[in-house]
RNA sequence: GCGGGUGUGGCGGAAUGGUAGACGCCGGGGACUUAAAAUCCCCUGAGCUUUGCUCGUGUGGGUUCGAGUCCCACCACCCGCACCA
């Protein structure tokens, strides 16, 4: 290799790429004696084209996976394509073209857009969730579950989505409209199919707690999502001659109850025969959803007539129907206690119903009167009879026990998790398998005739499900009793697909979903890289499969993923073109998006090239179309190779942080990248000589940077790099100059593989960098000879000073002392006081 | 409203309670060149009465010999959840 000749990523990426998939480098053996290390990065979605923030998420887990491997560790990388779903369908009745073909097309194409990234990948493992060999395995796993009797159906109020026609969880309902088409959710009942996480609610709750490489943030998010209280439900005996069941989780105020409310669903408030009751319950669901509007929502009551029984008073407490009650949570009736709940206290002051204080800040302050809010905090019970003088948790232990004694209610732990329903009126998805049949009922679909693959003559051109209206592909004989029956229609929800997906990359039998010993070898995976915007829905979900799996003796593994790591996003300022006033005729400006090829810069302004109009720039926002301003991989790749790319995706930001793209930062990379290159060109193998302090620098900059990849600080590796490089550069030519390159060359294989590939070829070492060792480290190195002492004068820096390591505190005070711009400073005063850290620093205090 | 996070140069960001601003980007100056590109070198927080000094990590207090870092109060922005009894 001469210095003369340049770095080509657009010959160098492909012809090091080839030479991977040749020596199959990355292939993961499962059988390895070496220790095993799974990285796992969350399988994308096949939209059509890889956009920046997989490069970003696939940059991470390939230096960590190339690392790993570095390491000694036996690295299983895998990739595949999560590849139902409904934009499938929507090409479909846009375009007219299949799902199917559409979604393979976008496959292939992603993946050679991956392939160009030089991901150290075992695409041996590849898969796509929307072929039979992997649904299939799906649909035996759930029969699993339906005989473990953690799947059911029930006839259930669904979140109905008008545009999509489709069912929507509860978690894809954002501020009640659906959150792919945006449209207003309605209420439907249908008969769905629910998976029993409920079951799993505590567990899953308890998991969280052996989660410590997850982010604090995701774990209470899933905390709050599962959202556990405990508390007490009592029955309330009616006027009417009913009991109410209510649920509080303050026994302990019970004596300050002064009124009962009932949801605008609940069969008491259903119940009332009158005109106004009915106009009341249909104001109430009027009200909207959105955060804005129950922020200022107005506490809304109508008084039934009714009174409800205290069951240790024996007061008449008047019955309301409330809008501030959720039929869905608890028992969609509660017992309110204004003075120590602030709904129930604004209620209460609207409606003019008494505010009894039950808690306060002491005994002698039971009289004391409420400022114009609820009391929700600790403090002891007052006014209520046996419970005085209790702290809140000796008064809710003992209204509990009193009232189970009584036999008037139980102790209970309530969830705001609800089951999941997995059912979809759609096409492109998993078929539940699942039959029909008049005489026997609903019938699971013998394992042996798995797959029940999806019919490939299906229209789009009808709104709802191709399924419901095919005309043979439903129509079968029920396996029980042979008479005529029909096929589940409806598909699986397509978290069911990622939430397994990760145990068939560790094992792919053709006859099973995975092979238990296999899966142990690799579970759980190492390291789980992905969005925050998978927080709850898959990563609950997928925690919950493995752990139902493992529950029914399936996999021993409990928790799916021991570390997560939840990166940023990659943002890019706006380009907007404000269109000029029509001679004044325009009253508000009116404007557009460019995209960033559109636009140029001239005299430090900038332009849009086709009209000339100024650009203005805007806010650094995450990529969207609408905003255009998306950065094509491709593009970046053809202008500047994909080390530059990767080195620029680890760059600067920490990788939890949003990382904003900008042209003169890519630059700044290929830079760098070419840089880079011509230092390896340098390199010289036959020089001579010892470098003591390069040495030191090297071996130092080995094991941060190790440090830094470990704990996924890979911005803070890219500088210690940066640092390295511009040493080496003005080191004259030694030994340890020479052996310096070389390890650079290492350092950045996990990062710039093909560069660090032509390199170390370039070099004459042997085989491939990819399969190299790591770079030792000598601990004697790590440790310098002399240190820099910084000399403060009442805590102010004055001077600094060399001194070898370890000197006596005594030799550095002296030493300290002996500066001139110390004595400046201290100019005569008195010493009072002089602090001395070793190594560090020197402190004069007078 | 509840919960969580973040505030450091023109920008992205470094900094086990011990020299604030590593490293990168932008910008300025210079070298090389007929010229440009590329490359290399130097400067680059603010201010001042410039051998040096003062100020400076959102604001105000506190602890400490010493605070970006610890404690208290506040402000701003971002994210999540939301009438959950």
């Amino acid at each position: 290799m001469s210095s003369d000749t340049r770095f080509d990523p657009a010959s160098a990426d492909a012809r090091w790429q080839n030479a991977w998939e040749k020596a199959q480098t990355f292939r993961a053996d499962s059988d390895s004696p070496k220790p095993k290390s799974y990285v796992l990065e969350m399988f994308p979605y096949p939209s059509g084209r890889i956009h920046i923030g997989h490069v970003r998420n696939y940059t991470m887990g390939d230096v960590l996976a190339r690392y790993k491997k570095a390491t000694g560790h036996e690295v299983l990388h895998p990739m595949g394509w999560d590849a139902f779903g409904m934009p499938a369908e929507n090409a479909a009745m846009e375009k007219g073209v299949h799902p199917g073909g559409w979604t393979r097309d976008n496959i292939e194409h992603m993946k050679a857009q991956l392939k160009r990234l030089g991901f150290a990948l075992d695409w041996n493992r590849e898969l796509a969730t929307c072929e039979p060999d992997y649904y299939g395995h799906e649909q035996a796993l759930f029969i699993d579950l339906y005989e473990a009797g953690l799947v059911y159906r029930k006839e259930s109020e669904v979140n109905w989505d008008p545009v999509d026609m489709t069912v929507l969880a509860n978690e894809q309902v954002i501020d009640g409209k659906g959150w792919r088409s945006g449209a207003e959710v309605e209420k439907r009942k249908l008969n769905q199919w629910f998976l029993k996480i409920t079951d799993f609610a505590e567990e899953l709750l308890e998991g969280l707690g052996s989660l410590e490489n997850w982010p604090d943030k995701v774990r209470l998010m899933q905390e709050n999502w599962i959202g556990k209280s405990k508390g007490l439900e009592f029955s309330f005996d009616l006027s009417n001659g009913e009991k109410l069941p209510v649920y509080t989780t303050r026994p302990d105020t019970i004596f300050g109850a002064s009124f009962v409310a009932v949801a605008a669903d609940h069969p008491v408030a259903q119940a009332i025969d009158s005109e106004e009751a009915r106009e009341f319950i249909a104001l109430c669901k009027r009200g909207g959803t959105t955060a804005a509007e129950l922020e200022t929502a107005e506490k809304l009551g109508f008084d039934t007539g009714i009174t409800a029984k205290h069951p240790f008073t024996g007061a008449d407490l008047p019955v309301y129907i409330a809008n501030f009650v959720l039929m869905d949570y608890g028992t969609g009736a509660i017992m309110a206690v204004p003075g120590h709940d602030q709904r129930d206290f604004e209620f209460a002051t609207k409606y003019g119903l008494p505010i009894p204080r039950v808690v306060a800040p002491s005994v002698e302050e039971a009289g004391k009167s409420f400022d114009g809010e609820a009391e929700a905090g600790e403090g002891v019970i007052v006014n209520s009879d046996f419970l005085d003088g209790m702290s809140v948790e000796d008064a809710k232990r003992e209204v509990i026990r009193r009232t189970e004694e009584h036999g008037r209610g139980t102790g209970k732990t309530v969830w705001r998790l609800r089951d999941w329903g997995v059912s979809r009126q759609r096409y492109w998805g998993t078929p539940i398998p699942f039959i029909h049949c008049d005489a026997c009922g609903v019938v699971p679909a013998p394992k042996d005739s798995l797959p029940i693959t999806l019919p490939e003559d299906v229209d789009f051109q009808t709104p709802g499900n191709p399924l419901v209206r095919h005309e043979t592909w439903k129509h079968v004989d029920c396996p029980k009793c042979g008479g005529r029956a029909e096929r589940e229609t409806d598909t699986l929800d397509t978290f069911v697909d990622s939430s397994w997906y990760f145990l068939r990359f560790a094992s792919q039998p053709a006859d099973r979903p995975f092979d238990a010993e296999e899966v142990a070898k690799w579970l759980p995976v190492e390291q789980y890289i992905g969005g925050i915007e998978h927080a709850i829905l898959h990563l609950l979900y997928a925690r919950f499969w493995t752990r139902a799996l493992a529950h029914m003796g399936q996999i021993e593994v409990k928790e799916p993923f021991a570390s997560l790591f939840t990166q940023g996003m990659v943002t890019h300022e706006t380009y907007r073109v404000f269109i000029p006033d029509d001679e004044g005729q325009t009253i508000a400006p009116r404007s557009y998006y460019v995209s960033p090829e559109e636009v140029e810069r001239r005299d430090g302004k900038v332009f849009e090239k086709s009209s000339g109009l100024p650009v203005e720039i805007g806010r650094v926002i995450k990529m969207s179309k609408s905003k255009k301003n998306v950065v094509d991989p491709d593009t970046i790749i053809d202008s500047y190779g994909a080390d530059a790319v990767r080195w620029f995706m680890l760059s600067d930001s920490p990788p939890e942080r949003d990382l904003p793209w900008s042209e003169a930062g890519i630059e700044g990379c290929s830079r760098f990248v070419h840089r880079l290159w011509r230092l390896f060109a340098a390199h010289d193998a036959g020089a001579q000589g010892e470098d003591k302090a390069l040495d030191r620098k090297t071996h130092q900059t080995v094991a941060a940077v190790a440090d830094d990849i470990e704990a996924l600080g890979f911005n803070k590796a890219v500088a210690r790099i940066y640092e390295l490089t511009g040493t080496v550069e003005k080191a004259a030519p030694s030994a340890s100059r020479s052996a310096a390159i070389r390890t650079l060359v290492q350092l950045v294989a996990p990062m710039m593989p093909h560069l660090a590939e032509e390199a170390w070829a370039g070099m004459g070492m042997d085989g491939l960098v990819a399969d190299a060792p790591w770079p030792e480290v000598d601990p004697a190195l790590l440790i310098e000879d002399e240190v820099t002492i910084a000399i403060q004068h009442k805590g102010k820096l004055r001077d600094t000073l060399t001194a070898p390591k370890g000197a006596a505190k005594e030799d550095l005070e002296a030493m300290a002392l002996a500066s001139e711009k110390v004595q400046r400073s201290i100019d005569g005063a008195e010493i009072r006081k002089v602090i001395v850290v070793p190594d560090r620093l020197v402190n004069i205090v007078t």
